[in-house]
This record gives structure tokens, sequence and C-alpha cells, in this order.
DNA sequence: CCATTAAAGGTCA
DNA sequence: TGACCTTTAATGG
């Protein structure tokens, strides 16, 4: 028994934690030092969720370190990943467009630091603190955009295209340089690829194994690193049809 | 071109 | 060891 992940809050929470992120940036240290006090710190195992999908949005979250899945249950019981956030974003912010229940369910990719506050200052945050709402909404805005992309990529591309693409946005997005190439940042398997991409886990195994053999990737269990980026976007972009 | 099924080997706690 | 991850092959839409 170990990692239990508990309750608490963390004692020393400097504001520098906040001063440099986006919804926050423009505030002085005495309202960062408010939004600190008010509140909760938790850090999270890799695996265990955040919130869930259709419970009653009470707090909204600021992902500080780690990275978590955006999940979504369909009605088969499967999950379906809908997209990757990154440390420094808002996260079950629900409320931003009016939503009483979180609308997915937050999954910790990685293991996770938060902060979270109760939803009842969110409208406090949106009124008093310069910055707060717009950064919020280009937030919503820039996920909605990703989400929309892939709906356009289902609709219209191959399989082999579809995961290229999502290999190159998990990179630019996520990516960390290593020696040979660049990788992606957190644990990542053939199944949680095929459910952003619409496809089976066997599929992207087999796209997968056929990259490694060609140079262009490196996979070990769980990890992907990128070595030929150029050669990934060509393959998102090359149509094999007949023509 | 791609999903499904089955089977087997690998890895990790 | 058991649960989870990955690959490969065969079959069929």
């Amino acid at each position: 028994m170990k990692h239990i992940s508990m309750r608490k809050t963390l004692p020393h929470l400097d504001t520098s934690l906040l001063s440099d992120l986006p919804p926050f940036s423009r505030l002085d240290r005495r309202q960062i030092r408010t939004i600190i006090d008010q509140s909760t710190s938790r850090r999270y195992d890799a695996g265990t969720a955040i919130f869930e999908e259709g419970h009653p949005a009470e707090r909204f979250y600021m992902l500080l370190d780690g990275y978590v899945r955006v999940i979504r249950i369909t009605y088969t019981g499967e999950q379906i990943t809908a997209l990757h956030i990154p440390s420094g974003q808002l996260l079950g912010i629900a409320k931003a467009i009016g939503l009483s229940n979180y609308p997915a369910t937050a999954m910790c990719a990685t293991e996770s630091i938060v902060l979270s506050w109760p939803m009842h200052l969110w409208d406090v945050f949106v009124r008093e603190y310069d910055g707060f709402a717009p950064e919020a909404y280009k937030t919503l805005g820039n996920r909605l955009g990703e989400v929309h992309n892939r709906v356009v990529e289902i609709a219209t591309q191959q399989v082999e295209q579809r995961v290229a693409n999502a290999l190159l946005r998990l990179m630019t997005q996520t990516g960390r340089k290593v020696e040979n190439g660049i990788e992606i940042d957190f644990p990542i398997t053939r199944q949680n690829l095929s459910e952003l991409t619409a496809t089976t886990l066997y599929t992207v195994s087999r796209l997968l194994s056929g990259w490694e053999k060609q140079g262009l990737i490196k996979s070990k269990r769980k990890r992907i690193t990128v070595c030929d980026p150029h050669a990934l976007v060509v393959l998102g972009q090359t149509q094999t049809r007949s023509d």
C-alpha cells in the first residue's frame, strides 16, 4: 500500500506559482495571494480522476504540473480520449459556458499537482480579476478548435494520416527533446492513440511498427519518440488514393 | 483500406 | 503472478 492521494493543503504555496500563468499574469501579488489562499492543492496519481463526467461541477481547477486526459464514456462503456491538457491550463471550467455538470472526465495521465477553487468563486474571478475571463475563453476556444479539427480529420482523412497528425500534435503540444528526437512527455498507449484517431489499437500498433522500422519514430511501452517529424508531416498530408 | 478475432509474448508492480 | 501492453496473423467487410 503506497501513494495514497490525500486531500491536503500544501504549506508553502508561493505567489510565483500562478503569476506567470496567463489567467493570472495581469494580477498583482496581493490578488494572487488571495487567490492562492482560497485554493485547495492536491496531488493525484497517474490514472486517477480529478472529476468525472456528469458529476456536478463543484470546483474549477488549475493544472500546475502533469498532464490530464479528457475522457468521455460511450454508450457501451468504452472510453474515448477527447484531448490532452498540459500544465499551466485551467480545467473543469464548464461554468464558463453555463454548464452545471462536468461534460467529461479528467483523468491524470501522469502524477499531477492541481489547485482548485469552489465554483462559486468563478463569478468573482471573472468580475474582479483583469484578464481572467478572456484567458479562460481563449482556453476553451483553443480546445474547441482542436476537437473540431479532429472531427474534420476523421471525416476526411485515412487512418494513416490521422495517426500521423495526432502524433505530430502531441509532439508539438507536449514534446520534450531527447537525444534521438522529441518524446511525447506522458505515457500513451496504442489504445489511447486509437481513441484519439477513431481507429483500433491493432491498426495503430501496425502503423507504429512500420514507422519504427523506417526510423520515423522510436517506441517503448507507453513511450513514443518522434525522430523524423518532417516525414510524419508528409505522411499526414499524403492522400494515398487512386487518382 | 481497415476492423475484428485470436493468440502469444513482453513488462510491470 | 496477474493485469496490462504490444505485436502478428488470419479473416472478412
